[in-house]
DNA sequence: ATACGTGCAAAGTATTTGCAAACGG
DNA sequence: CCGTTTGCAAATACTTTGCACGTAT
């Protein structure tokens, strides 16, 4: 089952009920699995179905990052940027350049494991974690 | 040399001039060195020097983010939260309680050392990172 | 004297909310 | 039918900016 299908099957059974603008929205993050801002998926779904609402797309965003289906991330660049949260496999973090605001995707075992350790010691119960590396990218650092 | 100090050095030294809303700024970071809002520096700030803007206080805070002298923190709160960037020592990350919004801060070394290492290997020159780990704070977990 | 720092008010931007109409079961 | 979803517009919240005045060198 892909995410999009995961994503409309936890939304039914949390109660939703399926509409046009928060499908699309589904679709537009599936299609495009990293980063896109309330703006950018705004622009996307309105090329496929006209009279959109933003605020239908912040309220899809925010029924599914509550739901565990997107991951929400603040990148300091002022909009939000959202992302599906796949279950396992492609869990990823972010490198951001600070000059020209260019967002790079990594993964690393080591570091996962370091924060597995890390959540699992913690007083809290953790059942998320954002990691950020900032600097320049080749091309600015040059 | 502690860190006000350090603030004063670093600033003079990229061609500031001192003023009194900066000053204060620094030293309402420095009385409490973890995670204020601007508003809660505005405040802070207030009980002591009348007649300060708040957007002296954003000037202030965007001067030493860009010198490395303050970190900024996007914590999902709706503001975004600074706190002393300090050289070395109590270097440290944070939970964050997704109902109750409380923080809390953390140190791990062999989580840094991760860190470390995938910051080395990126295309990216890094010269920062933050790490959030979200979920309930003991309490609210209950 | 000159340029930078500051307070205030206004503008800007991302996000949320209220409400009537459209929609789906 | 009935409650949910949606589009639109207005409201909100945080942050930035313009400008005249104060302040330090």
């Amino acid at each position: 089952m892909g995410w999009p299908e995961l994503a409309h099957v936890v939304l039914r059974q949390a109660g939703y009920k399926p509409g046009g603008a928060r499908t699309a929205v589904i679709e537009a993050l599936a299609r495009e699995s990293c980063c896109l801002t309330a703006q950018e998926i705004h622009d996307r779904v309105r090329k496929r179905r006209t009279r959109v609402g933003i605020a239908s797309v912040y309220r899809a965003l925010e029924a599914l990052a509550e739901l565990g289906l997107v991951h929400r991330l603040e990148l300091r660049s002022g909009a939000a940027h959202y992302e599906p949260a796949v279950a396992s496999g492609d869990h990823h973090h972010h490198l951001v350049c600070d000059d020209c605001g260019r967002i790079e995707a990594f993964t690393d075992d080591r570091l996962e494991r370091a924060i597995d350790t890390v959540s699992r010691a913690a007083a809290f119960r953790i059942d998320e974690h954002d990691i950020v590396l900032r600097g320049r990218c080749e091309t600015c650092a040059a």
